[in-house]
RNA sequence: GGCUCAGUAGCUCAGCGGUAGAGCAGAGGAAUCAUAAUCCUUUGGUCGGGGGUUCAAAUCCCUCCUGAGCCA
């Protein structure tokens, strides 16, 4: 039987053009996906954009455009950043399509049947920026505008609005955080999650009647949905709700949503609730990631330290870009972009370690092997080590890509990188070329496995530079996934390689 | 104000009851196949402060300090 994942970003809100925040969070999901493709899986890999809102209207008016000439705009600026980072997302939903809108209604539909929804009357604080309400002792005055706790400021808005009832889905959302405790990660994060289901839950606001830029509520065009209820949707719009699918019920229970830690009580307490109301079965996993600060300082323009995802590209190249965000730092912390830190781990690392490791190796055969992948004899006590750490690395890498340990699984394939490097100066090629040829030849067929299976390794994460290795060593398209990953498929021998061109050049540093 | 998480070598972090660890940086040495890359050895910490439990605490408990976050 097949095996499926489906992996999505959050679909992000167009009122801003894309920022490290968000390229982080995609690039996360397009590794996992990658990942799970190589490993035999059959993926869906999904990210987006959610449209709709009064903030994007406003911002339509602000501009003279229509809203959706707006968001057709920023729309794009988002696809044009998976090109940039080779992001290999199957699905870019909008939630101004009409699947979305269908989707939307149906489940709404569906809620009003089991009678989850119903209308009431709605007076309060209401912020614009956040699309939220606030309680009036939580407010602040200042130059006779009520602010909210996040600075936002607040209008008294009174209307008519449909409710979800929220409240009674308390008790069974923490008897699921208890009975699936890996729902929330990571475990701080899921922490809070329940602490703030404890403190009670009550009816929650999902319809709107003063601005008109959103999905309609069925049967009552007064009203348009609230945009979380709206938005959340889109992960099973893509997979073709309200039909039964065939995607709905392979991929759906394996759904992993990757979020930022601010967006986590929408995913991780409201999209189940509306789930569970609606019978239908909830996702595999919330993953919340933290933030990139800058030299430890918070990104802002004002500070003039925000770095653009282009940025980087353009001065250390894509895939060292790739590599530096999911390497340096546990994906669920908050990490400090720091170019003191990204040259050490990208010249000792890609440069130093692996890329020198592939280039010394190439180099010593094209000089002194024919230029010919080798032909080895019997393997010596020295070579298995080094082969059984090849077989032992992927199940470790394995685990630390379904756990989201990124670092970790970099670690460890740098790991094996390092380990060769030790490996050739101890079998000394060089010295055997002169004492035993033959030896000499097996040496370096170890290395191009080592390396080889590096290569495959690395696809994932880099899968330009991870390319470029396998084309050095002549391995063909069709061995490309973990199925030849190991000691069951091996490089054919005597092939003609090319010279070789160095993969990562060092970072040079001014002065 | 309540709750959660974190505070360990110059830096980033692992260890979470049994003689303090890794990577990077620093120092010394080896090698010369290679992008002067690599390899070996090594300096360096009363594990935030204080108190307690225990034969034994970085590790468990209490308390305080500092930082981050969630909620009021």
């Amino acid at each position: 039987m097949t095996k499926h994942f489906y992996i999505t970003t959050p679909i992000y809100y167009p009122n801003s053009v894309p920022h490290l925040g968000s390229a982080y969070c995609t690039l996360a999901c397009d590794v996992l996906a990658r990942f799970k493709r190589l490993d035999g899986y059959n993926v869906k890999f999904l990210t987006g954009t959610d449209e709709h809102g009064q903030k994007v209207a406003k911002a339509a008016e602000a501009a003279g455009i229509t809203p959706q000439k707006y968001v057709d705009e920023i729309s794009q600026a988002f696809r044009d950043l998976s090109t940039l980072m080779n992001f290999s997302n199957d699905d870019f939903i909008r939630t101004t399509e009409p699947r979305h809108h269908r989707a939307a209604q149906v489940l709404w539909e569906e809620l009003l049947r089991r009678d989850e929804i119903y209308l009431d009357k709605y007076a309060g604080w209401y912020a614009v920026r956040d699309e939220a309400f606030y309680g009036e002792d939580e407010l602040t005055e200042k130059d006779g505008k009520k602010i909210a706790p996040t600075g936002a400021e607040c209008d008294w808005v009174e209307e008519e609005s449909y409710f979800f009832r929220l409240s009674k889905w308390q008790e069974p959302l923490l008897k699921f955080y208890e009975d699936n405790p890996d729902f929330i990660a990571p475990q701080s994060r899921r922490n809070e999650v329940i602490s703030f289901v404890r403190g009670g839950l009550k009816d929650l606001s999902v319809s709107r009647t003063t601005f008109k830029w959103g999905v309609p509520v069925p049967g009552n065009d007064k009203h348009i949905m609230y945009v979380w209820l709206d938005a959340l949707t889109n992960y099973i719009t893509a997979l073709g709700y309200p039909d039964t699918t065939p995607d709905m019920q392979n991929f759906w229970p394996t759904a992993l949503h990757v979020v930022g830690k601010d967006i986590l009580r929408f995913h991780a307490v409201y999209w189940p609730a509306f789930l569970m109301a609606a019978g239908i079965a909830l996702p595999h996993r919330i993953f919340a990631h933290g933030w990139w600060t800058v030299e430890g300082e918070k990104m802002s323009k004002s500070l003039g330290n925000v770095i653009a995802p282009h940025n980087l590209v353009e001065t250390y190249g894509l895939d060292q870009t790739r590599y530096f965000l999911l390497r340096d730092v546990p994906f669920g912390n908050d990490a400090s972009f720091s170019h003191t830190q990204m040259i050490a781990r990208v010249n000792a690392e890609l440069a130093n370690n692996l890329g020198n490791l592939v280039q010394r190796t190439l180099s010593f055969i094209q000089k002194n092997a024919d230029a010919r992948m080798p032909q080895p004899g019997e393997f010596a006590a020295a070579d298995q080590t080094l082969l059984n750490q090849i077989e032992s690395t992927l199940p470790a890498v394995r685990a630390h890509m379904d756990a989201q340990e990124f670092h970790k699984a970099l670690d460890a394939t740098i790991g094996l990188s390092n380990t060769a490097n030790i490996y050739i100066d101890e079998q000394a090629p060089w010295a055997l070329r002169k004492t035993d040829p033959a030896r000499m030849v097996t040496v370096l067929y170890v290395l191009c496995e080592t390396i080889r299976n590096l290569g495959l390794l690395l696809l994932p994460f880099i899968p330009d530079s991870a390319a470029k290795i396998l084309d050095a060593i002549g391995v063909g398209e069709n061995a490309r996934t973990f199925a030849s990953y190991g000691l069951t498929s091996r490089l054919s021998p005597l092939v003609s390689l090319p010279a070789p061109q160095p993969i990562f050049p060092r970072i040079e540093v001014d002065g």
